[in-house]
DNA sequence: CTGAAACATGAACCACCTTTCAAGTTTGTT
DNA sequence: AACAAACTTGAAAGGTGGTTCATGTTTCAG
């Protein structure tokens, strides 16, 4: 997971305290992941990171920090990957692919991510939302880009990229966190999705001939 | 708000019962939705319904059974509202329409539907889990039936059901729960959402003239 | 009218957990 | 080596809020 600033008069000086720092973020993540925010307990927390009880203050002010720093933690993880996904140079249609698979094998690892990140919306509404917001925007930057290329229509914006956003959030959740034997493979999910992007819903041009209504 | 079996020893059985477990509800939907699960309170609820503290036990075992009550009251509500919003003999990408501007209308005369139906993820995952996976596959038959009569492709099913829920709900949150002004209105939404669906993102057919890349 | 079942009441119980703290140990610098 | 700062420790303080219970009141069938 990637290192958060988490600048403060809390912030370790040697390297004992980094590890232990280290060690309650890990720990603090599994118990989050388990037993969601209010059911996991400080000493849960403590017990796992093998610290004593008292030591987590000496790095968090209380349990609401070190839930904040590690949303903050993941949501830049997300970001990241999705990045890491993505060629830049790829076609716009190809690009929202990626980012589509990408999110799906992001997924399929960091079940906890996932988890966390949605809990944010009650425990730290603000982060919740800035998530969300920040990658909405990215995506709708793309979809202005596509347009001046003339790859995809030029009036595409907010609105379509939050239902972009919500398409691949939800694809997750079916296809990764709640993924089922016999469900189709992520490269099979995206190109579904890919297709609804590029073309929609309706028959293809030319195709099977219609039935008439009942 | 619908009506719950809740069958059980402790169903009423005198109007009164009937009056003051309306009124928990009622005082429930309300406490949650502004304070989140654990924030709220048994006594901030049953000072809400004007009932003594004790009065709870005799309707509800305990406050995840009271939260639970109110997420299958709300989940059958949204489902409701959806129906109602649809008419059947409509052609397919305008019952997908109508589907989203209800729900749209919904979300914002509802916002507390939403936190709690999305706090159930957390709270009582399998009630939050059978919500998706029922309304997701009441749109996969809307999208069979619609192949079936030749106005969409013949070959949709779970996944773009799961695209097009994601999209809605993302819509929901951005447009109706995080709504701000100067936002498009909900039909305009709709609009731009149903067109995604009917033609994807790719350029309009003898459009302007594409610019190369640089 | 009458008695039993249904319902109402709120103080008290109790389990749980966050947070504090005073005292000890380790680390790194001079 | 010696000292200050950083870090560790775990017992106990302190609060909170869900749940129970014994007692009192209301409802309604017979």
């Amino acid at each position: 997971m990637a290192e958060t600033a988490m600048q403060g008069e809390k912030t370790p000086r040697t390297e004992r305290g980094r590890k232990t720092l280290r060690r309650l973020l890990d720990a603090a993540a599994q118990e989050f992941a388990e037993n969601g925010f209010h059911e996991a307990s400080i000493s849960a927390i403590t017990t796992r990171a093998g610290v004593a009880l008292g030591s987590f203050y000496t790095y968090f002010d209380s349990k609401d920090a070190i839930f904040r720093a590690l949303v903050s933690d993941m949501s830049e993880a997300v970001k990241q990957a999705a990045r890491a996904a993505i060629d830049p140079a790829a076609p716009a249609l190809a690009i929202e692919r990626q980012a589509l698979l990408g999110f799906l094998r992001f997924a399929t690892e960091h079940k906890e991510v996932y988890r966390i990140i949605d809990e944010a919306e009650f425990v730290d509404p603000a982060s919740y939302r800035t998530h969300y917001e920040t990658i909405g925007e990215r995506i709708a930057e793309r979809l202005a880009k596509g347009g001046e290329h003339g790859e995809l229509r030029e009036d595409l914006g907010e609105v379509e990229a939050w239902a972009i956003m919500g398409m691949n959030v939800f694809l997750g959740l079916r296809y990764a966190i709640w993924a089922r034997p016999g469900d189709p493979a992520p490269n099979d999910v995206a190109d579904r999705a890919n297709t609804m992007l590029e073309r929609g819903l309706g028959p293809v041009p030319g195709g099977p001939t219609p039935k008439p209504k009942p």
